[in-house]
DNA sequence: AGCACGCCGACT
DNA sequence: GTCGGCGTGCTC
């Protein structure tokens, strides 16, 4: 048999099939090892067939890998070479993202111990009279029967087991060993019984015929009972399914939930489990033995197979897109699986992306919305605060009157606050009051933000760490000043001002480790603290109850960023912050600072209208011809070396040039530019931004720019790109 | 992607 | 005279 082996190179050169002799143990998306030139590399069989039109005497073996099945199942086979072909990336590079990477890197295997049990009845045994712990151990096998030799060493002293085992008393086994995540879930937890709301979701998720569904229900209308229960409904016809949560709020109660709802049906798949629970966790997925995967968009490449249902949770979150290659867009790869397989693709979020809900309304998605919340009770008042008005009263730190009212009413009564601020570090910048001198990073054109903590300057582009200048690099005055306040200088406000207060910070410097959120977030959980000070990571999940005030101190932060998606962004922050108080009896209260308190996205935000935000920023986009009206591909070329990052981005630049002639009426806008941030992390960067009203021109877009990339130059096409720096 | 082979400069 | 720079090309 002739198998045809993609090579596990990301490469374009290695981006083809290579052909080897095989024997008939070896099936299609089967692992091998490939005899690859002078190396042997890992590969995939693609396919097998009887003859090869390859010179015979040329052929190679492949050594097959020793799996219980193969990796990949023909489905995840096809939809690699469909998402290898729609982002344009070699074909290995795309099946490396269906297994779990410690597969690939070959460190970790199945867990094995030791178990032993006594090879005959204990009256059949003799023991010295000395041997008491012998005899012990060997009444607590009859007692207990097969036991890991581990265990019973632990019970009645090291070396118990070999010295049974030398006096032939034991029969000893190897077994390989699934390593749990979540052992200490214990039990099954009955369904909940449905709202009649949550009923009619269910239903008109099911006797619909559109395979893509958005819930759109606002905060606390119990969508994740239905999530449960459509994946409940699946499992009872012997379906599987994937449940999509965004990154951050892989909380743990989430998915001790799902365990305790489905058992060992639900399979974890996140970035917390070591190496080998996630290894085993897939593999338990493949054999078919959990039919349920949860996790961050990884997730959507689960290996399951007889797919019922795709949830995607806060299908608005900006996690569900990938930022390396491939720059897969999760919600397109699911929509892919689910059209294969006669499978629903259910969206849900309070907030949905506009392009979603516009396809919604236009009725490609089916709409199925959720206006009531479970407990009947009214959303936390948002009280708007003028900033220019603080100001002109000479109040200059970050706290408005407003909020320092309500915050002293918070502490006084024992409640918990919760304040955000999208900014880490102590300053935005360092300048010299006498030559304007801001300090920057060597390796990237941005600032550096001072940490006071640390006492040291830092890059928040490549986390590069400076020592903290003495004085002016430039001139050496030691005139320097901090602009701008990040999460480290509120909290020491905070202390200032309430200094019998307890104050805890969660951002990306806090939350070092991988347990880092959850520990953060469990302390103000047990009320350690009574103030949480925060970036965007505190504004996801966590049900707190005593939170009664959240305040949000720099609402503009992101709705001024140059992004046509700066709008939906702080309408759906000031939605998911705004949920985090008055969980419980207490009413919630939230103060939003802002210096432009006109604003019409901040107005529709805190009356909670979604549907008045969507229907003027739909307006906005559709006169400023902005996504979904058209679509904005920025081209990027990136390199260390100036002169020949430029010279690519020349010939690039050039070729783009030539397909915006023959493509005139596709282009609502052309044209070159240095990229916002000039350098990070050494590299220069250069780029063509477009917007194309059709997307005819893209195929061309994407031929013209593969030819340039290479010798140390990058060159990336990216379509609606995240981040715009 | 590696790792070979292959053709021109400054050194024991 | 050689050692070694990394440019080009191949891997079933």
């Amino acid at each position: 048999m002739i198998a045809e082996v993609i090579v596990d190179i990301a490469s374009g050169e290695t981006d083809k099939v290579f052909e080897y002799l095989c024997d008939d143990r070896i099936t299609a998306g089967a692992r091998v090892r490939a005899p690859f030139g002078p190396r042997t590399l890992p590969g995939f069989v693609v396919r097998l067939k009887e003859s090869s039109d390859y010179p015979v005497e040329k052929l190679k073996k492949v050594i097959p890998e020793e799996d219980e099945l193969p990796a990949l199942t023909p489905e995840c086979l096809s939809l690699a070479k469909k998402i290898a072909a729609r982002y344009r990336v070699p074909l290995a590079l795309s099946l490396r993202l269906f297994l779990p990477a410690e597969m690939r890197t070959g460190k970790v295997r199945e867990l094995t111990r030791r178990f032993v049990e006594l090879r005959a009845p204990l009256e059949n045994l003799s023991f010295r009279a000395s041997a008491k712990k012998q005899l012990a151990a060997a009444r607590y096998l009859e007692e207990n029967g097969k036991t890991e030799s581990a265990e019973l060493n632990r019970l009645f002293g090291g070396g118990i087991v070999r010295a049974l085992e030398e006096k032939g008393c034991l029969t000893v086994t190897q077994e390989q060993i699934k390593r749990d995540p979540y052992k200490s879930v214990e039990g099954i937890a009955p369904p909940r019984v449905l709202t009649p709301d949550q009923l009619a979701a269910v239903k008109a998720v099911k006797e619909d015929g559109r395979t893509v569904q958005l819930i759109h229900g606002v905060t606390g209308s119990g969508k994740t009972e239905i999530y449960l229960t459509l994946i409940a409904d699946c499992l009872k016809e012997g379906k599987s399914s994937i449940f999509l949560v965004p990154e951050i709020s892989l909380t743990p109660q989430m998915l001790s939930q799902l365990r305790a709802r489905f058992g060992k049906n639900a399979a974890i798949l996140h970035s917390g489990l070591s190496a080998g629970e996630r290894f085993d966790e897939w593999w338990r997925l493949r054999t078919g033995e959990a039919k349920i995967a949860i996790g961050a968009r990884s997730a959507v490449f689960a290996p399951l197979e007889n797919l019922g249902v795709i949830i995607v949770d806060e299908e608005h979150d900006g996690s569900y897109f990938s930022e390396t290659a491939p720059r897969y867009s999760t919600f397109e790869v699911a929509r892919l699986r689910a059209k294969s397989g006669g499978c629903k693709l259910v969206l849900g979020s309070a907030t949905p992306a506009v392009e979603t809900y516009k396809k919604a309304l236009e009725g490609e998605f089916h709409l199925i919305p959720l206006k009531k919340r479970i407990n009947k009770r009214p959303m936390p008042e948002i009280e708007i605060v003028d900033m220019r008005r603080e100001a002109k009263r000479g109040n200059h730190s970050p706290f408005s009157a407003t909020l320092k009212e309500e915050l002293e009413a918070c502490l006084a009564q024992e409640k918990q606050a919760i304040l955000f601020l999208n900014r880490r570090g102590y300053s935005q910048s360092v300048i010299c009051k006498d030559c304007g001198y801001v300090a920057k990073c060597d390796a990237c054109d941005v600032s550096l933000t001072y940490h006071r903590e640390e006492d040291c300057l830092k890059c928040h582009y490549c986390g590069a760490k400076y020592e903290m200048p003495t004085g002016c690099l430039e001139c050496g005055s030691k005139k320097l000043s901090y602009a701008g306040t990040g999460t480290q200088k509120i909290v020491s406000e905070l202390q200032k001002l309430y200094p019998s207060a307890r104050v805890l910070r969660m951002d990306n410097d806090t939350t070092s480790g991988k347990e880092g959120h959850y520990k953060i977030l469990k302390r103000f959980g047990e009320r350690e603290a009574d103030i949480l000070v925060g970036t965007q990571m505190i504004a996801k999940g966590h049900d707190f109850p005593s939170v009664t005030l959240v305040g949000i101190l720099d609402a503009d932060m992101s709705l001024h960023f140059s992004d046509y998606r700066s709008g939906e962004r702080t309408f759906q922050l000031i939605t998911q912050v705004a949920g985090r108080s008055g969980r419980a009896e207490e009413k919630g209260k939230v103060v939003l600072q802002t210096y432009s308190p006109e604003n019409d996205v901040l107005r529709f935000a805190c009356r909670y209208d979604y549907e008045g935000f969507y229907e003027n920023e739909i307006s906005l986009r559709a006169a400023a011809a902005f996504p979904p009206f058209s679509k904005i591909v920025r081209v990027l070329v990136s390199g260390e070396d100036k002169k020949a990052t430029l010279e690519a981005f020349k010939n690039a630049y050039f070729a783009l040039e030539e397909v915006y002639g023959r493509y005139r009426e596709d282009f609502l806008f052309f044209d070159k530019m240095a990229a916002p941030i000039k350098r990070i992390e050494n590299k220069y960067r250069y780029q063509v931004l477009m917007r194309l009203a059709k997307t005819d021109a893209l195929p061309e877009i994407y031929a013209a720019c593969a030819e340039y990339g290479g010798k140390g130059v990058l060159v990336s096409v990216e379509e609606n790109p995240a981040n715009l720096s």
